[in-house]
DNA sequence: CTGATTTTGAAAATCATTATCAATTAGCTA
DNA sequence: TAGCTAATTGATAATGATTTTCAAAATCAG
C-alpha cells in the first residue's frame, strides 16, 4: 500500500505555499532552500502522484517543462499572469459542454482538453513591454 | 538575408504530407525514411522557422513534446488523436468568446489561449489499451 | 519489535532540444 | 561564369529536464 513519509507531506505543504505554477526543479529548489534535505527524485515522484491523484493540477509551460500546482479538486481551467505567475483557477461549463460535443462528433474517445489563458494581470501590465 | 535551401523545402514538403502533429524526431524519421540525407539539427531549425512565419502550427503534446502540423492561417483549434496524430482543425467562435471575456473579466491583458482536444480517433480506439 | 514491502536518493541513464563550429552553399556581383 | 561572403548545414558535444537504478533506510501490519 502507500506510505506516509516526511518527504511527501514536505512537498504537499511547499506546493500549497505557491502563488502559482511551480515545475519539480524549482520546487526542490524552495525545499532546499528551506533547509530540507529531500531529493529531487522523490519530488518529482510525489509531484507526479499528487497530480495522479487529483490533488494537483499539472500543464506543460510553453517552454516544455511540466509545471504543478495544489488546486481544487474539480475540474477547471487557467488564467495564468505570464510574468508573474499569479493564477486564477476558472469554471467554464459552456468550455466542457463544447469539448464533450466536438470530440463526440468527429468520433473521438477519451477527450482530454487543454483550456488555458496566459495573459498579464492588471499588477503586470505596467511592468511588461507593450505587444509586438 | 534568408536563403532557400533544398532541406527547409523538404521539411516544408514532408510536414504538408502529414496527417496530423509531428515531432521534430519523428519528422525527420521520416524524411530519413524517404531516402533524404537531411540533418536533425536542420529539421529542429527548420520547423522552428516555419512556426515562427505562421506556416505551422506547434503545441506542446500532453508528454511534453513539441509538435509541428502545417495549417490554415486562421486562428483555430485542434482535436488530436493520442495515438495516430490525426488532427481536425476546429473553429470554436464560442470559445473565442469566453476566453476573451474571461480574460477581461479578471482584469488580464493580451490574453492568448491554449485550447486543444485530444483522444482517440474511431480508427485507433480498438488498438490502445482501455481507459486507465 | 520484526520482517516484508515500499520509499528514498545519489548517481547514471534517457531523451528531446540546443549550441558548436568547420565545411558547404545560396545569392549576389563583376 | 568565377569569385565572394554571409547564411546554412550537420555531425557531434552540450544541456536540461525527467526517469531509472539499486542499495540503503524507513513504514507499518502483525
Ligand atoms: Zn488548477
Ligand atoms: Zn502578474
Ligand atoms: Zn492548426
Ligand atoms: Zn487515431
Amino acid at each position: 500500500m502507500k506510505r506516509n513519509t516526511w518527504q511527501r507531506e514536505a512537498v504537499r505543504s511547499a506546493l500549497g505555499t505557491q502563488m502559482g505554477f511551480v515545475s519539480a526543479q524549482g520546487l526542490h529548489s524552495s525545499l532546499k532552500g528551506s533547509g530540507s534535505q529531500i531529493g529531487l527524485a522523490t519530488v518529482y515522484r510525489a509531484l507526479a502522484d499528487l497530480a495522479q491523484e487529483g490533488e494537483a493540477d499539472s500543464l506543460q509551460s510553453p517552454e516544455g517543462e511540466a509545471l504543478y500546482r495544489a488546486c481544487s479538486m474539480a475540474h477547471h481551467h487557467h488564467l495564468i499572469c505570464r510574468s508573474c505567475g499569479l493564477t486564477i483557477e476558472i469554471e467554464a461549463d459552456e468550455v466542457e459542454a463544447w469539448a464533450q460535443k466536438t470530440a463526440s462528433l468527429h468520433g473521438f474517445s477519451r477527450p482530454e482538453h487543454v483550456v488555458d489563458i496566459f495573459g498579464f494581470c492588471s499588477a503586470c501590465v505596467p511592468t511588461v513591454p507593450a505587444a509586438s
